[in-house]
DNA sequence: TAGGCTTACGGTTGCCGTAACCATC
DNA sequence: GATGGTTACGGCAACCGTAAGCCTA
């Protein structure tokens, strides 16, 4: 299954073009200039050795074959957006799923409830009672609060200190995926996302 | 409806690794080094902010994140694939349609077997009686046989000598969408497309 | 004359190969 | 030691912006 594809950014520049039938206008929907888009199109044309607009005076109609290949190219573009938007933003529209070890509580919403400082745990937490750091290397997890220090290699953890009365471990490991920085904010807040 | 797509090259490396589970397989297929596929995972994968492979000894295994990513950027490649290829190789696999100027002949099935220098036109042309160079422009035509030289600006022609009997018209023109080099030897022996 | 497409040119970015390293088997 | 993944580094191609030109309404 050796896919042979074209261009990628040629086929993105002539899905806009062809959306918009401009180029103009494609070129501000993605951020470039109208030179960029033409060169992705023309380069994309001489890729695929066939021709996708008609240039008139200052419009563009597609030709037989653009007009083929338009609503492939745009469906697909759409399944990616669509696809990549869903993983991508699981964390800030799921529930985020926190492993609490049983060493440190067997009621892991009261543990956390009261490192949120507040009676009732955050509502879009889910904890989970597990000690597994594989549930977290298998996306099974979003968060892992374990005993100790770590360290957790390849992995991104802060170290709390716990408020006496959570039981023998003074000091507990925030366990996240790296690119989650301040982590603990995050858990607490959904918020401070690492990216943008 | 402002796509906010990935980084595509990303988006393709992961597919084929998430394949293979193996980056020097998808490497291969790729045809690039493993360490390109490496960092256009990596690249990608901070771009969502999503771990997709969980790296073990020598070998993969998709998150969770990336087990729902996967089915879909496959699918959508696949797409691409599909609709580029059926796009590009209609020249080859597609009848081919060339217009026939009425001026020329009244009789376009007969004219073209003249030029092939056979009884029969090759059964891979189909003639149409027009002169309608938007047909051409439109793709509606892959080559359109016209009296005069031209010029035809933005295109590619290739000036004939007709032999006598042909009618009032010595000179006649083969026009072509330009990347279609030596446009007759290509109707005549549906062979020398330019590209590759 | 204005507006949109094209083209030439140059700078920057991003992609990729090389090579060295790491961790298992 | 062989194998597969990762990383640092450097070269090169691709991409893009700028600016000038072209063409027609």
């Amino acid at each position: 299954m050796s896919h042979r594809l074209p261009p990628l950014n040629g086929l993105r520049a002539f899905e806009a073009a062809g959306r918009h039938l401009s180029f103009k206008a494609a070129a501000t929907e993605l951020s470039v200039t109208p030179g960029a888009v033409s060169q992705q199109v023309k380069h994309l044309e001489q890729a695929l050795g066939v021709p996708l607009f008609q240039r008139l005076h200052r419009s563009l109609i597609l030709t037989a074959q653009g007009e083929a290949l338009l609503p492939e190219v745009a469906d697909a573009f759409e399944r990616l957006s669509k696809a990549s938007d869903t993983v991508a933003k699981a964390l800030k529209t799921k529930p985020l799923r926190l492993g609490i070890s049983p060493t440190l509580s067997d009621e892991p919403d009261r543990l956390l409830a009261r490192l949120a400082g507040s009676k009732r745990p955050p509502d879009y937490v889910r904890t989970v009672a597990t000690d597994d750091l594989a549930d977290l290397l298998a996306g099974r997890l979003d968060a892992l609060l374990r005993p100790g220090p770590g360290p957790y290699p390849g992995l991104h953890a802060e170290v709390l200190t716990l408020a006496p009365g959570f039981g023998v471990h003074e000091k507990a490991s925030l366990v996240v995926w790296p690119g989650l920085a301040r982590c603990r904010e995050f858990i607490l807040t959904r918020s401070l996302l690492v990216k943008d």
